[in-house]
DNA sequence: TTGACAGGTGACCAAATGGTCACATAACTT
DNA sequence: AAGTTATGTGACCATTTGGTCACCTGTCAA
């Protein structure tokens, strides 16, 4: 499998995506403390936090026998380079810059 | 399944990443046009480019007996600002410039 | 109008995926 | 040392997914 592969396939599942919506609001988190906020069972959680790490999405720290969690924001960016060029990205944040004004006002 | 659901599942296929690929590079193809690109039968390229239209990657035009394919870049740059906030925008850019610059040189 | 061309539908099957469990190891606490 | 806490492994099963095929509809050209 290729990496970019296991990116798009880590990126998949709804779960795999809350798991790193968690880790944008706040990172260094313990397994235990992100299976706290699923409705799965430990195993479910550490499976998917496995898929995520060997993606490169989260990169993790081990700290005794505790393993802290952090957001990797570069696949990321780089997925979003393979299909946005820069004169596109400027097009594209305008208009959803516009959309979001739009919804704002009364 | 919702609507984010629909784009990342449609992302996790390396076929239909290939098809963004293909129309990233060249607009407005036709699905005939697609199908000859892949080493695969018309109906697996069809049910692909339909994954895609309906998680609004692509969007179609009909033109005759033929449908024209174009690449919507909304929904990449969604994934992008969903992870990545502005002040790690510039982190992660100039991080991956860099890198760029180091394999370039000799 | 007859045939060739572009595309659509529903059934079908093999393979991959999400989730759980029994069991196991390592590290902190008292 | 003994119990508790944090995490790891491999087997297992139900569901989903990728791809193909037989068959069908609409459009263009001679």
């Amino acid at each position: 499998m290729t990496d970019d592969d296991r990116v798009f396939k880590a990126l998949a599942d709804p779960s795999r995506r809350f798991l790193l919506d968690l880790l944008f609001t706040r990172d260094g988190r313990t397994q235990s403390e992100l299976e706290s906020e699923l409705e799965m069972t430990r195993f479910g959680v550490a499976k998917h936090l496995k898929v995520l790490e060997e993606a490169g999405l989260v990169v993790v720290r081990r700290s005794g026998r505790e393993k802290l969690h952090f957001l990797n924001p570069v696949p990321i960016r780089q997925i979003h380079d393979r299909w946005i060029d820069k004169f596109t990205e400027h097009q594209v944040t305008a208009l959803i810059d516009l959309k979001r004004q739009l919804e704002e006002e009364p």
